[in-house]
DNA sequence: AAGTGGTCTAGACCACTCT
DNA sequence: GAGTGGTCTAGACCACTTG
């Protein structure tokens, strides 16, 4: 391969308007997506990658960083470079402060139903599937100190989380993103948390042990996976008087 | 300057526990702080730079860059790489969202009161100075179509801003921030917005229309110049109602 | 046409991790 | 010690903007 790059003599299929660490970094992020590498495993090393894709080891590391910036892989001096696995720090907690005590620790999870149902036009609008298609929908409460802080209601595409519709309430772990890792292969990659300003129904205020009417805030949430397909749709209901969050601008 | 680096014969004064791109980085960020080059202008070029400071090209181009991604400079192809100036898109007006007709425009500005007073306890720790001391406090409606949306009030230090303090409410722009700059010389270059929820006092509703004790999203915004100084500080009341936020996690 | 940033090459050595 | 990513060099040519 030669570094030769006149306007006649192109190399093979070259150049299509995109620079050449970009074509680079599309092919290696569709490897991903495709599985060739799983989250948490390492890519072949930068170095092996330029020579088999025939490029120099600078133009492979731009495009290894610009995935590294897009959220898909992380590198690690001495150790390699990995795909990333679910997302961390997503947490819906992260909206709200119950005070000082154990405000660093995530509350504990309670998952209370497992249930089949119809989607729906909201559901199926945000998961887009068909609104009479199947899904399964969780409630689960988020608890501290024997207090529900938050109230959920999550709604997962079938047949992709099947694997979790046999499992009884108690089975779920304190996480739901690792499970539908390991149960359901899906690892979830990105998410939108829109915000907003409710008053508590009879039911949520209830588990919440707030009167029905109290403020609260609304998190609606999509969850995507690599290939940027939606896998999860949750509302999470907190009070209002608990909510805290900072946003930066630069 | 040779590019050798055994480990003895180190150039000069060199290296400190840091590479040679982040040491230069910190440099010119110095300088633009320093205001050797103003917002907006053009830095010199990065082949200029690199000679001047006597490392490679590629070199200047990560320490540059560094500095694009920490938001204090952009570049643009064939024109040159310039120095930020005030931060935008940062309007409080975007938490909420008051329906559909003309969500695109940004509400006006009308400055009510423009009046020195003593900082107090909360002003003086958000700005960093001593409770004792004078601010400029200026109380500022965002109005569209006659209503009033969101109620602000918003403490400047003193002697920076004094230059504002002669002017009437009817001389303040549509946009603070190019105020600052114009009048005072202050770049804002980031900014804090603390939200948390609150229900409105007497005075407040009155002037947003609404009753007393009705619902509302408080957002405390501490900015910082291009020196990390704070520079201003700011609460902001709206409609909790019209509250709507959309974070992304990745 | 001149000047800017953007891409790319082909090396070298350094810092770190793991075995 | 072998292998990884991190830093750095010294060029070259390309794409874009401006006078």
């Amino acid at each position: 391969m030669t570094s030769a790059r006149s306007s006649d003599a192109p190399r093979d299929t070259e150049p299509i308007g995109q620079a050449r660490w970009a074509r680079v970094a599309q092919s290696l992020r569709q490897r991903v997506v495709d599985g060739e590498w799983k989250a948490g495993e390492a890519i072949p090393a930068e170095s092996a990658l330029a020579h088999a894709y025939g490029v120099a080891l600078g133009t492979m590391r731009t495009a290894i960083q610009a995935l590294v910036e897009g959220g898909l892989l992380e590198r690690e001096q001495g150790r390699g470079t990995f795909v990333r696995g679910a997302i961390a720090g997503a947490s819906l907690a992260r909206f709200f402060r119950w005070g000082a005590v154990g405000a660093d620790e995530l509350p504990e999870s309670r998952v209370r139903k497992v249930r089949r149902v119809v989607a729906g036009e909201q559901v199926a609008r945000a998961l887009g599937i068909a609104p009479a298609a199947s899904v399964l929908r969780l409630a689960r409460h988020r608890v501290r100190a024997g207090r529900v802080l938050l109230h959920e209601s999550i709604w997962l595409p079938l047949p992709l989380f099947a694997p979790l519709e046999a499992l009884t309430p108690s089975k779920f772990g304190p996480l739901l993103y690792p499970m539908y890792a390991q149960r359901c292969g899906v690892t979830v990659h990105r998410a939108l948390d829109d915000l907003s300003f409710a008053t508590l129904d009879a039911r949520v205020a209830a588990a919440l042990g707030l009167p029905t009417g109290h403020p609260a805030i609304r998190v609606a949430r999509r969850a995507f996976d690599l290939a940027g397909r939606p896998v999860e749709y949750r509302i999470t209901f907190g009070d209002a008087n608990e909510f805290r969050y900072q946003a930066e601008v630069r």
